[in-house]
DNA sequence: TTGTAGGCGTTATCAA
DNA sequence: TTGATAACGCCTACAA
């Protein structure tokens, strides 16, 4: 039997105590306090005071308990410090709140036993729901056990992953990357190299797969000795700047916002100049590339729009658990500026008509 | 009275399916779980195999409720896509994981509303303590109440509110100033200009605290024209940019990062060129400021220790309530490269002796 | 319209 | 070492 007795004076304010100050049932604090069934206006108002006067605050832990529903969704990414993934929290947050849920994050560092650490945590919480940035490796056996077993939607984000993927909102990587390298030859590069993301993630492979298509389609040759695997840090972007440059191409094709920045260094470290010396378009937009020189060609992806999107799928697969799965795939967008070497190709060769399909930033 | 019968089966096993599993009570479960009080190894073992037979996991919100205690810290930024968070909630999460906690991440957009119903969430939610970094606005009297009649812990993040600040981890954004705006004096500029922060906010004032007595020190003029009031995003950094530059400066001060990127875009529209026309010192350092041309000059804050900081004195605030409140300061670092023109400067006059005090980067 | 009491899944206190 | 059983604070049939 719950405690009818006032409890302790210096701690939070309970519905019994509301109650009791009140004079009504617990039943009537709930009703009024949750404006469901009708009260008389006369206990409302009593029981109105006695909230204010106790400061009742709801205990949510409570309620969440009793309801089997906690109104709030999971988050596993890689690294919250990594410039991406920011604006898809953002964006996830937004989506979340505007429907009363609340988010729950956490780092993975696209390790592992992290996933699987965080994936338990969310599972205890008994959050309705999970988004989920698979890290590169396979899900342990029980890890697989776990997400069967379990009745919590998933949805994934940004990367799929074969054995789980019925719901995900990704972003059409191989259009972006195909885009990308079909712009370096049209600014006239032909030795075009891969500043790639791991094969084993779905969007790096995506990329990578873009990438070979375009070099295909434009008639161009596909030489394995300038395709770099890195793991989107800066650090591998460095390193794979080093190697590539070495065997200088003269385009890269760099698959995401931090290689860029290690790769932009090696070449600085080199003395090889972009876009003189070689062309190159990124991945991924942010409002301070202006700043940068020379000003960045990229691919923009909707990072925000990812995040909304993948909550407002998932409370759909909350509410209706047994629902098709649904790959959203959104659009990227060729954004064309100085370092693909655009301009630079348009003073040698001015015979050719304006280009197409290109949206280029005034 | 609790539930012995085995529950619902398509639905998470509780303690007691397990405890009737391994015929033993929800007691040696318990001990079991929480490898509290020895268990005989017969029961013990009955027990660990009835666990993996039924996929037991504890429910957190049972025990929160049980123990008082969530295990949770609530976290209270302006926006995590502004780039300067993100790192911050990376040191928290860091921290609050060491000793067992979680984050629960929410975003008040600097405005009071948000801020409150926010704070309200996390009560309600039970977190053990809050980190908040404050809106500019002064709170409300229920915001005041709330705080005053609730006994969990706050710590509050790189601004501090009178009102409040008994607990707090911020950076010495005075000294920050007054180093860049040295830094300016030194580089030959005379005509310095600052574009700060809210005043109302803290580190604003200090901020721009700093630079006045900077410039006392240096024997320059403080000019009242030159000073812009920004709100620390890029839009402002770009209105003050139009503003300020139109006067003339020979050099300023921007107290952020967002700022910088929007006041060097007005800069570049107007035609005016750092730092040939104008030397400038930005605050906060990312690793992609090796892009930007001109390489910038700035004072570099500590922002993941900020947040690994507040964490732990934060526990130590939960272990032991009644401590005395503790402002803990963090020191920035100037990193002097080319925006601020002092190798402009060099050039020009080398018979100055070497500068002291100062970081010169690699 | 309002009240009563059982259930949600743990922990913790007392006994046995 | 184990087992009953009362909290923890809320919701919600079912009754009145």
């Amino acid at each position: 039997m719950a405690n009818p007795r006032r409890s302790n004076p210096n701690k939070a304010a309970s519905i019994y105590d509301v109650a009791q100050a009140a004079r009504v049932s617990v039943f009537t604090v709930s009703a009024v306090v949750n404006k469901k069934s009708h009260v008389g206006k006369k206990l409302r108002e009593r029981v109105e005071a006695a909230i204010n006067e106790l400061h009742y605050r709801p205990n949510l832990l409570a309620r969440s308990l009793a309801k089997q529903r906690t109104n709030t969704i999971g988050m596993v990414v890689p690294d919250i410090a990594n410039p991406f993934f920011p604006t898809v929290v953002r964006g996830a947050e937004d989506a979340a709140q505007k429907h009363g849920y609340n988010l729950l994050l956490c780092n993975s560092d696209d390790i592992l036993e992290k996933e699987e650490s965080a994936l338990e945590l969310l599972l205890s919480k008994r959050v309705d729901g999970i988004l989920l940035t698979k890290t590169a490796q396979d899900f342990t056996p029980s890890m697989r056990r776990m997400i069967a077993e379990v009745n919590t939607p998933f949805v994934l984000l940004m990367r799929t992953y074969p054995k789980l993927t019925k719901d995900a909102v990704i972003t059409d990587d191989y259009k972006g990357a195909y885009e990308a390298v079909c712009q370096l030859a049209r600014a006239g590069h032909r030795r075009i190299g891969l500043m790639g993301g791991p094969l084993k993630v779905s969007n790096g492979k995506a990329r990578w797969q873009g990438f070979r298509d375009a070099l295909e389609v434009k008639g161009l040759a596909y030489d394995p000795e300038l395709v770099m695997e890195g793991d989107y840090r800066i650090e591998s972007g460095y390193r794979g700047g080093h190697s590539l440059l070495s065997r200088r191409p003269d385009g890269v094709y760099v698959a995401n916002y931090l290689m860029t920045v290690g790769f932009l260094k090696a070449a600085d470290e080199m003395g090889v100049r972009c876009p003189e010396d070689f062309g190159l378009v990124s991945f991924d937009d942010y409002p301070w590339l202006a700043l940068f020189r020379p000003r960045l060609t990229t691919v923009e992806l909707p990072k925000y729009q990812v995040g909304f999107e993948a909550v407002e799928l998932l409370l759909e697969k909350i509410v209706a658990p047994r629902r098709q799965g649904v790959v959203r795939m959104l659009m990227p967008e060729l954004r064309v500026r100085d370092s693909c070497g655009f301009r630079l190709h348009m003073e040698k060769s001015r015979s050719e008509g304006p280009v197409s399909g290109v949206n280029s930033e005034s």
